[in-house]
DNA sequence: CAATATGTTCAATTTACATTGAACATATTA
DNA sequence: TAATATGTTCAATGTAAATTGAACATATTG
């Protein structure tokens, strides 16, 4: 239907990937989703993790079959996370981009910034709840408040016993 | 705007519920968006947290200002993972429900609902991948089959090392 | 069994968020 | 500096999923 003409040979270069890379490519969406990335910022780390050399960003859009748009802020958010690095090739105009490889670094990053964080905003919220629970006190019966004091410090029970945890955990990763 | 006349004695009965258990509503309501459940899910599990009693599903919806329809649905997914019972409370007529306190099982079972799935699915979609990539072998350059087979065999590496992992996790977390 | 309220289902609607694409900004080369 | 291609931003658009609400099913009581 749509016939766009490529920018330097004239070509098409609609998708001339083998299978196995479409399929990752599927793969790593889908997880992102999971995650709650957008499902493109997982398919640029599949692509670029089964390229054979680094990838600029007009060739990302053109294999995916996505924006500009989409590739700037996903190759940033990557990059972000630390998922891939951008290479300068020789003396070209181009950023290219290639997958970082080590799995390892990418989930101790990934934890870093997305786990740590929540777990913090948690403890924060906790904590403001415990501040309106003092600042109700007042209007709420004695059983009600005596209820909610002993739920709400289970729940920073819990945020301690994960808040240990992490630590923990983070050595089992490396 | 909305005058919405009450079931029994005429009242709107509009948020009664202290601003702590509003703030845990919300505070549920996040985290559960943030595991990629409906807000509304989480948000009746923290309103049950904190009630000092059990709830039936016409309360809850007029506390949460949600649909006859959200709640069944939610109420059905919390008890499935296990994070809300139904009480049958003396002869009453209605299902009440009330939360399940021991946060260590309900991490427990969300723990074996979901991310033991996923491991599954990724270790299929793998293996998945690996055929593929035999079935086009002869399409590939013997360097990027090359490639292509090195980078696979470090996710299929990763992959196993997670589910060792896996077990160890499921100790600390009991 | 009728009357009444609770509970479920699912098509239609709404909402939240990813994606697009055009305008703009930046960088390289002659 | 102009010419040209790359890179970014963001309002408009598209899309997937949650929510609603009305029709239907089920349960309880007199």
């Amino acid at each position: 239907m749509e016939i766009s003409v490529g920018s330097k040979s004239g070509t098409t270069e609609p998708n001339l990937l083998p299978n196995v890379r479409l399929e990752l490519v599927d793969v790593c969406g889908r997880l992102a989703q999971a995650a709650n990335f957008p499902r493109s910022v997982g398919e640029i780390y599949g692509l670029l993790y089964l390229a054979p050399k680094p990838m600029s960003a007009p060739e990302i859009c053109s294999a995916l079959s996505i924006s500009k748009g989409s590739v700037s802020m996903g190759t940033r958010q990557l990059l972000a996370l630390g998922f891939i690095q951008k290479i300068w090739l020789q003396k070209e105009r181009k950023d290219y981009f290639e997958a970082v490889l080590e799995l390892g670094s990418l989930v101790r990053s990934a934890y870093d910034n997305i786990f740590k964080v929540r777990a913090q905003n948690a403890e924060r919220r906790l904590e403001g709840m415990e501040e309106t629970l003092a600042e109700e006190k007042g209007d709420l019966s004695p059983e009600e408040y005596a209820l909610i004091r002993e739920r709400l410090q289970r729940l920073v029970k819990l945020q301690k016993r994960a808040k240990q945890f992490l630590p923990l955990l983070e050595k089992l990763i490396k």
